[in-house]
DNA sequence: ATTTGGTATGTTATAACATAACAATATGAA
DNA sequence: TTCATATTGTTATGTTATAACATACCAAAT
């Protein structure tokens, strides 16, 4: 069942930078994040999946603040910790992001567990695309003898949509 | 503030993680910088070259307010936005680098032109290494047409001297 | 049925990080 | 000198984030 009456304007990508099925990629995402609270034993509240369905309608990062304007136009909460505890629980459970260069966060791309992840962030039009992140910091700490528990890697720059319209 | 749990004892490395000349690679950060401002035609200002010497000096990465209460102290300044400006200046010139995850800063490691980097951050002590960021990302980004402007890479977890002294 | 323990939410207050806007001063070139 | 530009000083405010504590809720143990 589809419940299509919620056309945000640009189709902006969060999986990538194309066009692609906003509402599909809604309620895949909040299928899979069913999925992945049961398998984990944690509960997906009214607060937190209304965080991730915000996230997820939404076309760009969302600051914490953003989130919380949200909420609180539902009644949901309208004070800093309800938003940042629900986006610290989306994000501790993999389904959601924070991109360290916007102090902003996104739905993941491909919910599961916990995962490091690597973002290539338009500065022009705030599309945020997710990639994986493959070996290379990995090796160089292995070397060295780093232990790395996470990782940021965040590219910014111009989506393929916004080069052929840069001015600088 | 944020990294007291910080043993003040041994030296750590902004580089590496092992040992190093402290004295030494203060006054050669200094002397590059000089060479780097000469060549692009940009001033290594009082202020500018105080926060160059309070982050080589430092032991871990920086905040603004940090720097800027170090300033403060010797009469070069006190509100933050000369604080901001002269690390804004620093890492422009490729002379510091703004750790993301941090919101700090470290002098660069290899001073030269402005330039991506990757960074080993100590989430036990605080200390930083800075690596070469290759590839990886760029490769995803042609792929998809992202034009990649600038790039940060961080990882966060424990130090070679850290593992061994790791409870969690 | 009550107590207890755990999880989540609500709220206040404040800490920490950052920049816009404008004034004053210094520096360098014409 | 005079103008233009770069830098610094200052005020005020904006933005992001968390500590600390109170309350609500539910479920298992007594």
């Amino acid at each position: 069942m589809k419940n299509d009456a919620t056309p945000k304007t640009p189709p902006q990508a969060i999986v990538g930078f194309g066009k692609h099925d906003h509402a599909q990629c809604k309620t895949h995402g909040l299928s899979r994040a069913e999925a992945v609270c049961a398998a984990a034993k944690v509960q997906l509240t009214p607060v937190r999946r209304r965080v991730l369905e915000i996230l997820l309608e939404a076309h760009e990062a969302l600051g914490a603040y953003d989130v919380l304007a949200r909420l609180a136009k539902e009644g949901l909460g309208s004070k800093p910790p309800v938003a940042y505890r629900a986006l610290g629980f989306l994000v501790d459970n993999g389904l959601a992001h924070r991109i360290e260069k916007l102090n902003a966060y996104v739905a993941c791309a491909h919910p599961g567990e916990a995962h490091d992840a690597a973002f290539m962030i338009c500065r022009a039009c705030g599309a945020v695309a997710e990639a994986e992140p493959r070996g290379m910091m990995k090796r160089t700490a292995v070397e060295v003898g780093f232990q790395i528990e996470s990782l940021v890697i965040e590219a910014e720059g111009l989506c393929p949509d916004c080069v052929p319209k840069a001015s600088l």
